[in-house]
DNA sequence: GTCTATACCCAGATAGAC
DNA sequence: GTCTATCTGGGTATAGAC
């Protein structure tokens, strides 16, 4: 009966069960995807009855696609005030750009395992995701990798395998931390491993005379 | 009733119904996930009764693990035969190494499809996966790529990382090929496209002088 | 607006005819 | 070995009390 005061944002006011269905409805999501994550699961993971969370959505559907313009919106806002408008074309910039993208796949979960759960199949969901969300991602980045081509900073190769080869590495390890921490009991979870990623990649891509790898 | 004798190793009883089974849950599982796809799906489209599949299989538990089994095997039979035993340790080698790979990926669609679907979580899934195969064919991998930093082909960098690098973005490519299709209308699923990988990813480690590679 | 109870369907799994 | 019929539980969604 409290009165939810409803900004565009994230409201988590006192009372808010909307917004707290969503934020477990999206967790549950990253987590177990679509179908293995059940109404009930996210009802009890927000610690409402099964019959609110249709009440303040209309249907599982609804549920998943606002909750999914949610998570894009903190990524964007994210991102905002994490990347400067103008950066600069060199090997700092590249290295400044994707700690950013791989802090936000560490901060936001379900920004990463989305894409692994539905990008592989031509579904609602997959469709949702890219025309709505992804395409105006993967411009941006595109339109700073084009430059630093035309800069002559990185080899001139096809943009999007430049996209994939940047950051895809980093973007899996973190996306399927679980089974990399299985299979070899690495941890890709710690707030330092983005730095290490982009030192190591960039050490590869742009060695440095006589720097000693993984350094701080 | 069609007596479809099948080679490729696998026990084939009369009309190996067993192995229809088999072949259509993986394409299942791999596209839908452990929970999308049911047994009445898996049995649909393998062309028999629900109940023939329990028959063969005492649960879905059961059917995934052998389907999983069964791929790997095929995927280390390819594997077998494409991989020299002794890689020369040379740009050329790389090259050859990560097409092989590539290639799997994309004429074994379960292969990358399952890491991407089971990856983020820690269930009896990832870790039949992570212990019974990944580690195995990560290990191979590995080994070669220290090969390459020691003889000095390339940078002494993290091995987990330089193994994401050269190998996670094509991965992605291929394993969400559908969700890249529907953002950028890319395509990663033509022959070509392991070798387009891989000439790219080279030129932008190792570039070549005077190399035709995207110009544009 | 919030909750209990329930409708209704589909999931995995069995029984038993043939 | 193959199939129809069925059981049981869990899934999404709804009705209706308060």
């Amino acid at each position: 009966m409290a009165k939810t005061i409803r900004k565009s944002g994230r409201p988590s006011l006192y009372g808010d069960a909307k917004g707290t269905i969503r934020d477990a409805a999206l967790t549950l999501f990253g987590e177990r995807g679509f179908n293995g994550a059940s109404v009930a699961d996210i009802a009890a993971a927000a610690g409402v009855p099964k019959a609110n969370v249709l009440y303040y959505y209309g249907s599982k559907d609804d549920l998943w696609r606002d909750a999914v313009d949610t998570l894009f919106a903190d990524v964007d806002a994210f991102y905002a005030k994490s990347w400067p408008d103008d950066p600069p074309l060199s090997r700092e910039g590249i290295a400044s750009r994707l700690h950013v993208y791989l802090e936000a796949c560490q901060r936001f979960p379900a920004y990463v395992q989305l894409n692994n759960l539905e990008g592989h199949a031509d579904t609602w969901r997959s469709r949702w995701l890219a025309e709505r969300h992804l395409r105006r991602h993967v411009a941006t980045a595109r339109a700073y990798y084009e430059r630093l081509m035309a800069a002559g900073v990185l080899p001139r190769i096809d943009p999007t395998i430049l996209q994939n080869i940047l950051a895809g590495g980093g973007q899996l390890m973190i996306g399927q931390y679980q089974i990399w921490r299985i299979t070899l009991q690495t941890d890709a979870t710690p707030a330092d491993f983005a730095r290490k990623y982009v030192d190591n990649l960039l050490q590869l891509l742009i060695p440095e005379k006589g720097s000693p790898i993984g350094q701080k």
